[in-house]
DNA sequence: GTGAAAGCGCTAACAG
DNA sequence: CTGTTAGCGCTTTCAC
């Protein structure tokens, strides 16, 4: 015996299957008689029934179900960035009567295919949370897929493109500008940057900010130390390697560009025992959830990535229900906390 | 403009919706012709179209989501056993063509409510996680519940009792009873049991496999040396006091339950500056995601999560596409790992 | 107030 | 081989 559905209630009731539908779904409605809504509600409540959410949402045009898209091959749950975003997100759409629907990496790192984007189609809205994999052209072949399908979204992370697309992130600029100045101000003139690829949005635009910083203090921020690990460690050893070999030119101070550069970094210290701060000090950017736990504690400037994926989640279901709304685009500050690393 | 659906192409080609259903759907297929084939899916791309996922679903009544519970008030995604077990489920459900659907937690934790449940009515079956928060009692509802509504499902960690139902786990007697072995042969007389909540059913099996090796070998497990926390440190550093205040009776080796208790007991060790395996051996019953990092690195019997996140979602799958299938119950074997804590 | 009827977009059984 | 028809279960006009 399958599912008891509304033409059974009807059936029972001796009355017409749109009658039910409205005895279920207002609460005071007139639309119905009480003593019919009653008769109703008390064989649904009887036979135990539910309404069946698929032909709901066809006939409503709706599913209330957030899609998640990370273009990324490892597993995305071990990942902190992702879990604290998704942390969020589930946040916000438990509150909002909405639920999360995990779509599966595939294709290419760093990109959604098509097929995955039209097979979103299960759902009202899309959020997108960009990674390390993600280059700018990426992005916006993304932005661009999603568009011509029209399919609702917001962005988590690093798009810095000129799209009037729903996004959330942290103006990174400011936060490598911030950086420099609080090394300078501690009295470092040799400031170096641990960087994972030179393609990656955040890259570019902490770099800018560092420049600035540094211009700001009648510095430069040497090329030679500039250094992109691709998140390689062996890589991070032999670029940290080279800057600390040279006399002269030894950084006081390295700025890292996110979690796992700080983790590199702090293998590094520890394989060539230097002392921290006193060979060198430590700045990271990092997320609070992973860079949290270390020890020492990282002098760090923390995304508000919690934060973020709420806000990401609220943008979509906002625009979802108000679907003349303007697209906005959102920069969360970033927090900081002195460790023992500087 | 709206998306093109099956009927828009259908009078564009002058065929039926029927014929373009077929030719979209079926590679080599006698029923439709070559040439109308060829026509059908030249004017479908040329209209960027994409089938409605929800209408599909509903004719099929299937939809190929996969819905996960796990009934918890925290943000499941800081959980380490939740991540591991979530990644499995997704390689799975990845490899199998299916997405993965996260309910919300909602009201008292440790069950689902029944709306919840119902709600599931979306995916084609559920994955349960039982947590800590999950006594006997709760699980053998929660089943009795997805059982009278009829929702496939598969139930991951600590069910011991009767029913015959898909589950996926670990044979907690077997592993605390390896846990006694291994302390016994390295001399250990005395062991005590750092547990969570006596009301919980691996708590309950670990004690049983306690109590069976100690007996095996001439030795008797002491009520006071049996102690639960609740999960909270200061709790457990009272037991832990309690256990080492007594100059006699002090246990020279503890095995501790879960991850965070293995983590309260670092905490306590390093608290109280003793020496381990000095002054005290651990043994621990963990997950290798999260205790893998830990230094100094745990003894410890290592729960398959991973693996049980991939079966358990191999599982599910498997009695949705063959319903006639009999339910299946696993116990996956542990692993161990020697470190430097005994 | 109430019920009949027309979709939502797609699949599948059934004639032709 | 092809096209017509009847649903999937629900919502929502629109007459009565």
């Amino acid at each position: 015996m399958s599912a008891p559905k509304l033409s059974d209630i009807a059936q029972r009731a001796g009355v017409s299957v749109a009658a039910v539908s409205i005895a279920l779904n207002y609460k005071e409605t007139t639309r119905v008689s009480a003593a019919k809504r009653e008769l109703i509600r008390g064989i649904a409540r009887d036979l135990g029934y539910s309404p069946n959410e698929l032909a709901k949402a066809l006939a409503e045009r709706r599913t209330r179900l957030l899609g998640l898209m990370v273009p990324m091959r490892d597993p995305i749950f071990f990942n902190q960035f992702i879990a604290q975003a998704l942390s969020g997100i589930q946040a916000t759409v438990m509150r909002r009567g909405y639920n999360l629907l995990i779509y599966s990496p595939s294709g290419r790192p760093g990109r959604a295919t098509r097929d995955q984007i039209l097979e979103s189609r299960f759902t009202d809205g899309l959020i997108f949370i960009n990674t390390r994999s993600c280059t700018t052209r990426d992005i916006n072949d993304t932005i661009h897929e999603l568009e011509a399908a029209q399919i609702r979204f917001t962005m988590i992370n690093s798009y810095y493109g000129r799209a009037a697309i729903n996004y959330v992130g942290v103006d990174d600029a400011a936060l490598a500008k911030a950086a420099v100045r609080y090394l300078v101000d501690r009295g470092h003139r040799r400031i170096a940057f641990l960087s994972g690829a030179s393609t990656l949005p955040t890259h570019i635009h902490l770099l800018q900010g560092l420049r600035r910083g540094m211009a700001a203090a009648g510095l430069e921020l040497k090329p030679e130390h500039i250094g992109c690990s691709d998140y390689d460690q062996t890589k991070a050893f032999t670029i940290l390697d080279s800057w600390f070999a040279r006399r002269k030119d030894r950084p006081t101070a390295i700025f890292t560009a996110d979690d796992s550069l700080l983790v590199h970094m702090y293998d590094y210290v520890e394989a060539r025992q230097l002392s921290v701060p006193g060979d060198v000090a430590i700045l990271a950017r990092a997320n609070s959830a992973h860079a949290g736990g270390l020890r020492p504690r990282p002098t760090a400037f923390f995304i508000p990535t919690f934060e973020m994926g709420q806000l990401a989640a609220d943008m979509l279901i906002n625009s979802i229900e108000q679907p003349e709304q303007k697209r906005q685009r959102v920069v969360l500050p970033f927090t900081f906390t002195e460790g023992t690393t500087t």
